[in-house]
DNA sequence: GCGACAG
DNA sequence: ATCTTGTCGC
């Protein structure tokens, strides 16, 4: 599968986006079980934008955590232009070039990625989680702090208690879950990214959860982390 | 034309 | 995502 084509300006059309995003699709593998236990790294991704003499830029962090102590391992990041517009659906065009270029800058290779966004909860399919990882090669997962409205299925509130959560089921698939990852907060959108199954993408997410956040510590450090370089990079 | 719309 | 002040609560 060719996959240069994150940095080919010439796809840049819906059209083309959608059958990229047609290809990916049988690509997909969500059967594999993963035991947190025998995770020794995870990371999480995000980035953060901002404007500049009317051009767009953008800086993605990730944050490489050790499951078990919790500590950060390796953070690294990737700076430059933002030429893709940002369309519901199509995220993963917009933000992948900065990913790639961030991923590449590690020297640990991290057992799952967390994204902040969707993955299989997606109307095709392919969130950012999930069509990252054919650029990553690793597991990944989809957390979502907003819904994404699919053939018009509305997700059902979980129980005000954390590790409650409903599956979203649409026309007899599951898609992804609500999941309360905290008490009396709003519930996040968990779905599997690629190469993992959607009960250890639950586990794992939940093995990252402190009191500090809703989300999963790595992609909450990521979104902290965007935030600072941007201050650095904009002065 | 109007509303919806991950980040 | 980003632009922004105050404000309620632990």
């Amino acid at each position: 599968m060719q996959l240069n084509y994150i940095h080919d300006f010439t796809l840049n059309t819906k059209q083309d986006f959608l059958a990229v995003q047609q290809k990916l699709k049988r690509l997909i593998h969500l059967s594999n079980a993963i035991d947190t236990d025998s995770l020794q790294t995870c990371a999480g991704v995000d980035l953060a934008y901002w404007e500049e003499n009317g051009e767009s830029f953008g800086v993605c962090s990730i944050i490489v955590l050790d499951v078990h102590t919790k500590k950060v391992v390796e953070k690294v990041h990737h700076f430059g232009n933002i030429n893709v517009p940002y369309v519901a659906g199509f995220l993963a065009f917009r933000e992948l070039p900065l990913i790639v270029e961030a991923a590449k800058k590690l020297t640990i290779e991290p057992d799952v990625f967390l994204f902040d966004g969707n993955g299989y909860l997606h109307p095709h399919h392919l969130g950012i989680a999930t069509h990252a990882s054919f650029f990553l090669n690793k597991p990944t997962i989809g957390i979502a702090k907003t819904y994404l409205k699919i053939k018009n299925h509305d997700f059902k509130m979980p129980d005000n208690q954390i590790g409650a959560y409903t599956d979203i089921v649409i026309e007899g698939e599951v898609y992804g879950r609500t999941l309360r990852t905290r008490q009396d907060v709003k519930p996040i959108f968990l779905s599997c990214g690629n190469f993992i199954d959607l009960e250890s993408s639950y586990q794992i997410t939940m093995t990252l959860i402190n009191q500090e956040s809703r989300l999963p510590i790595p992609v909450r450090l990521a979104d902290l982390e965007t935030h600072a370089l941007r201050k650095y990079y904009r002065d």
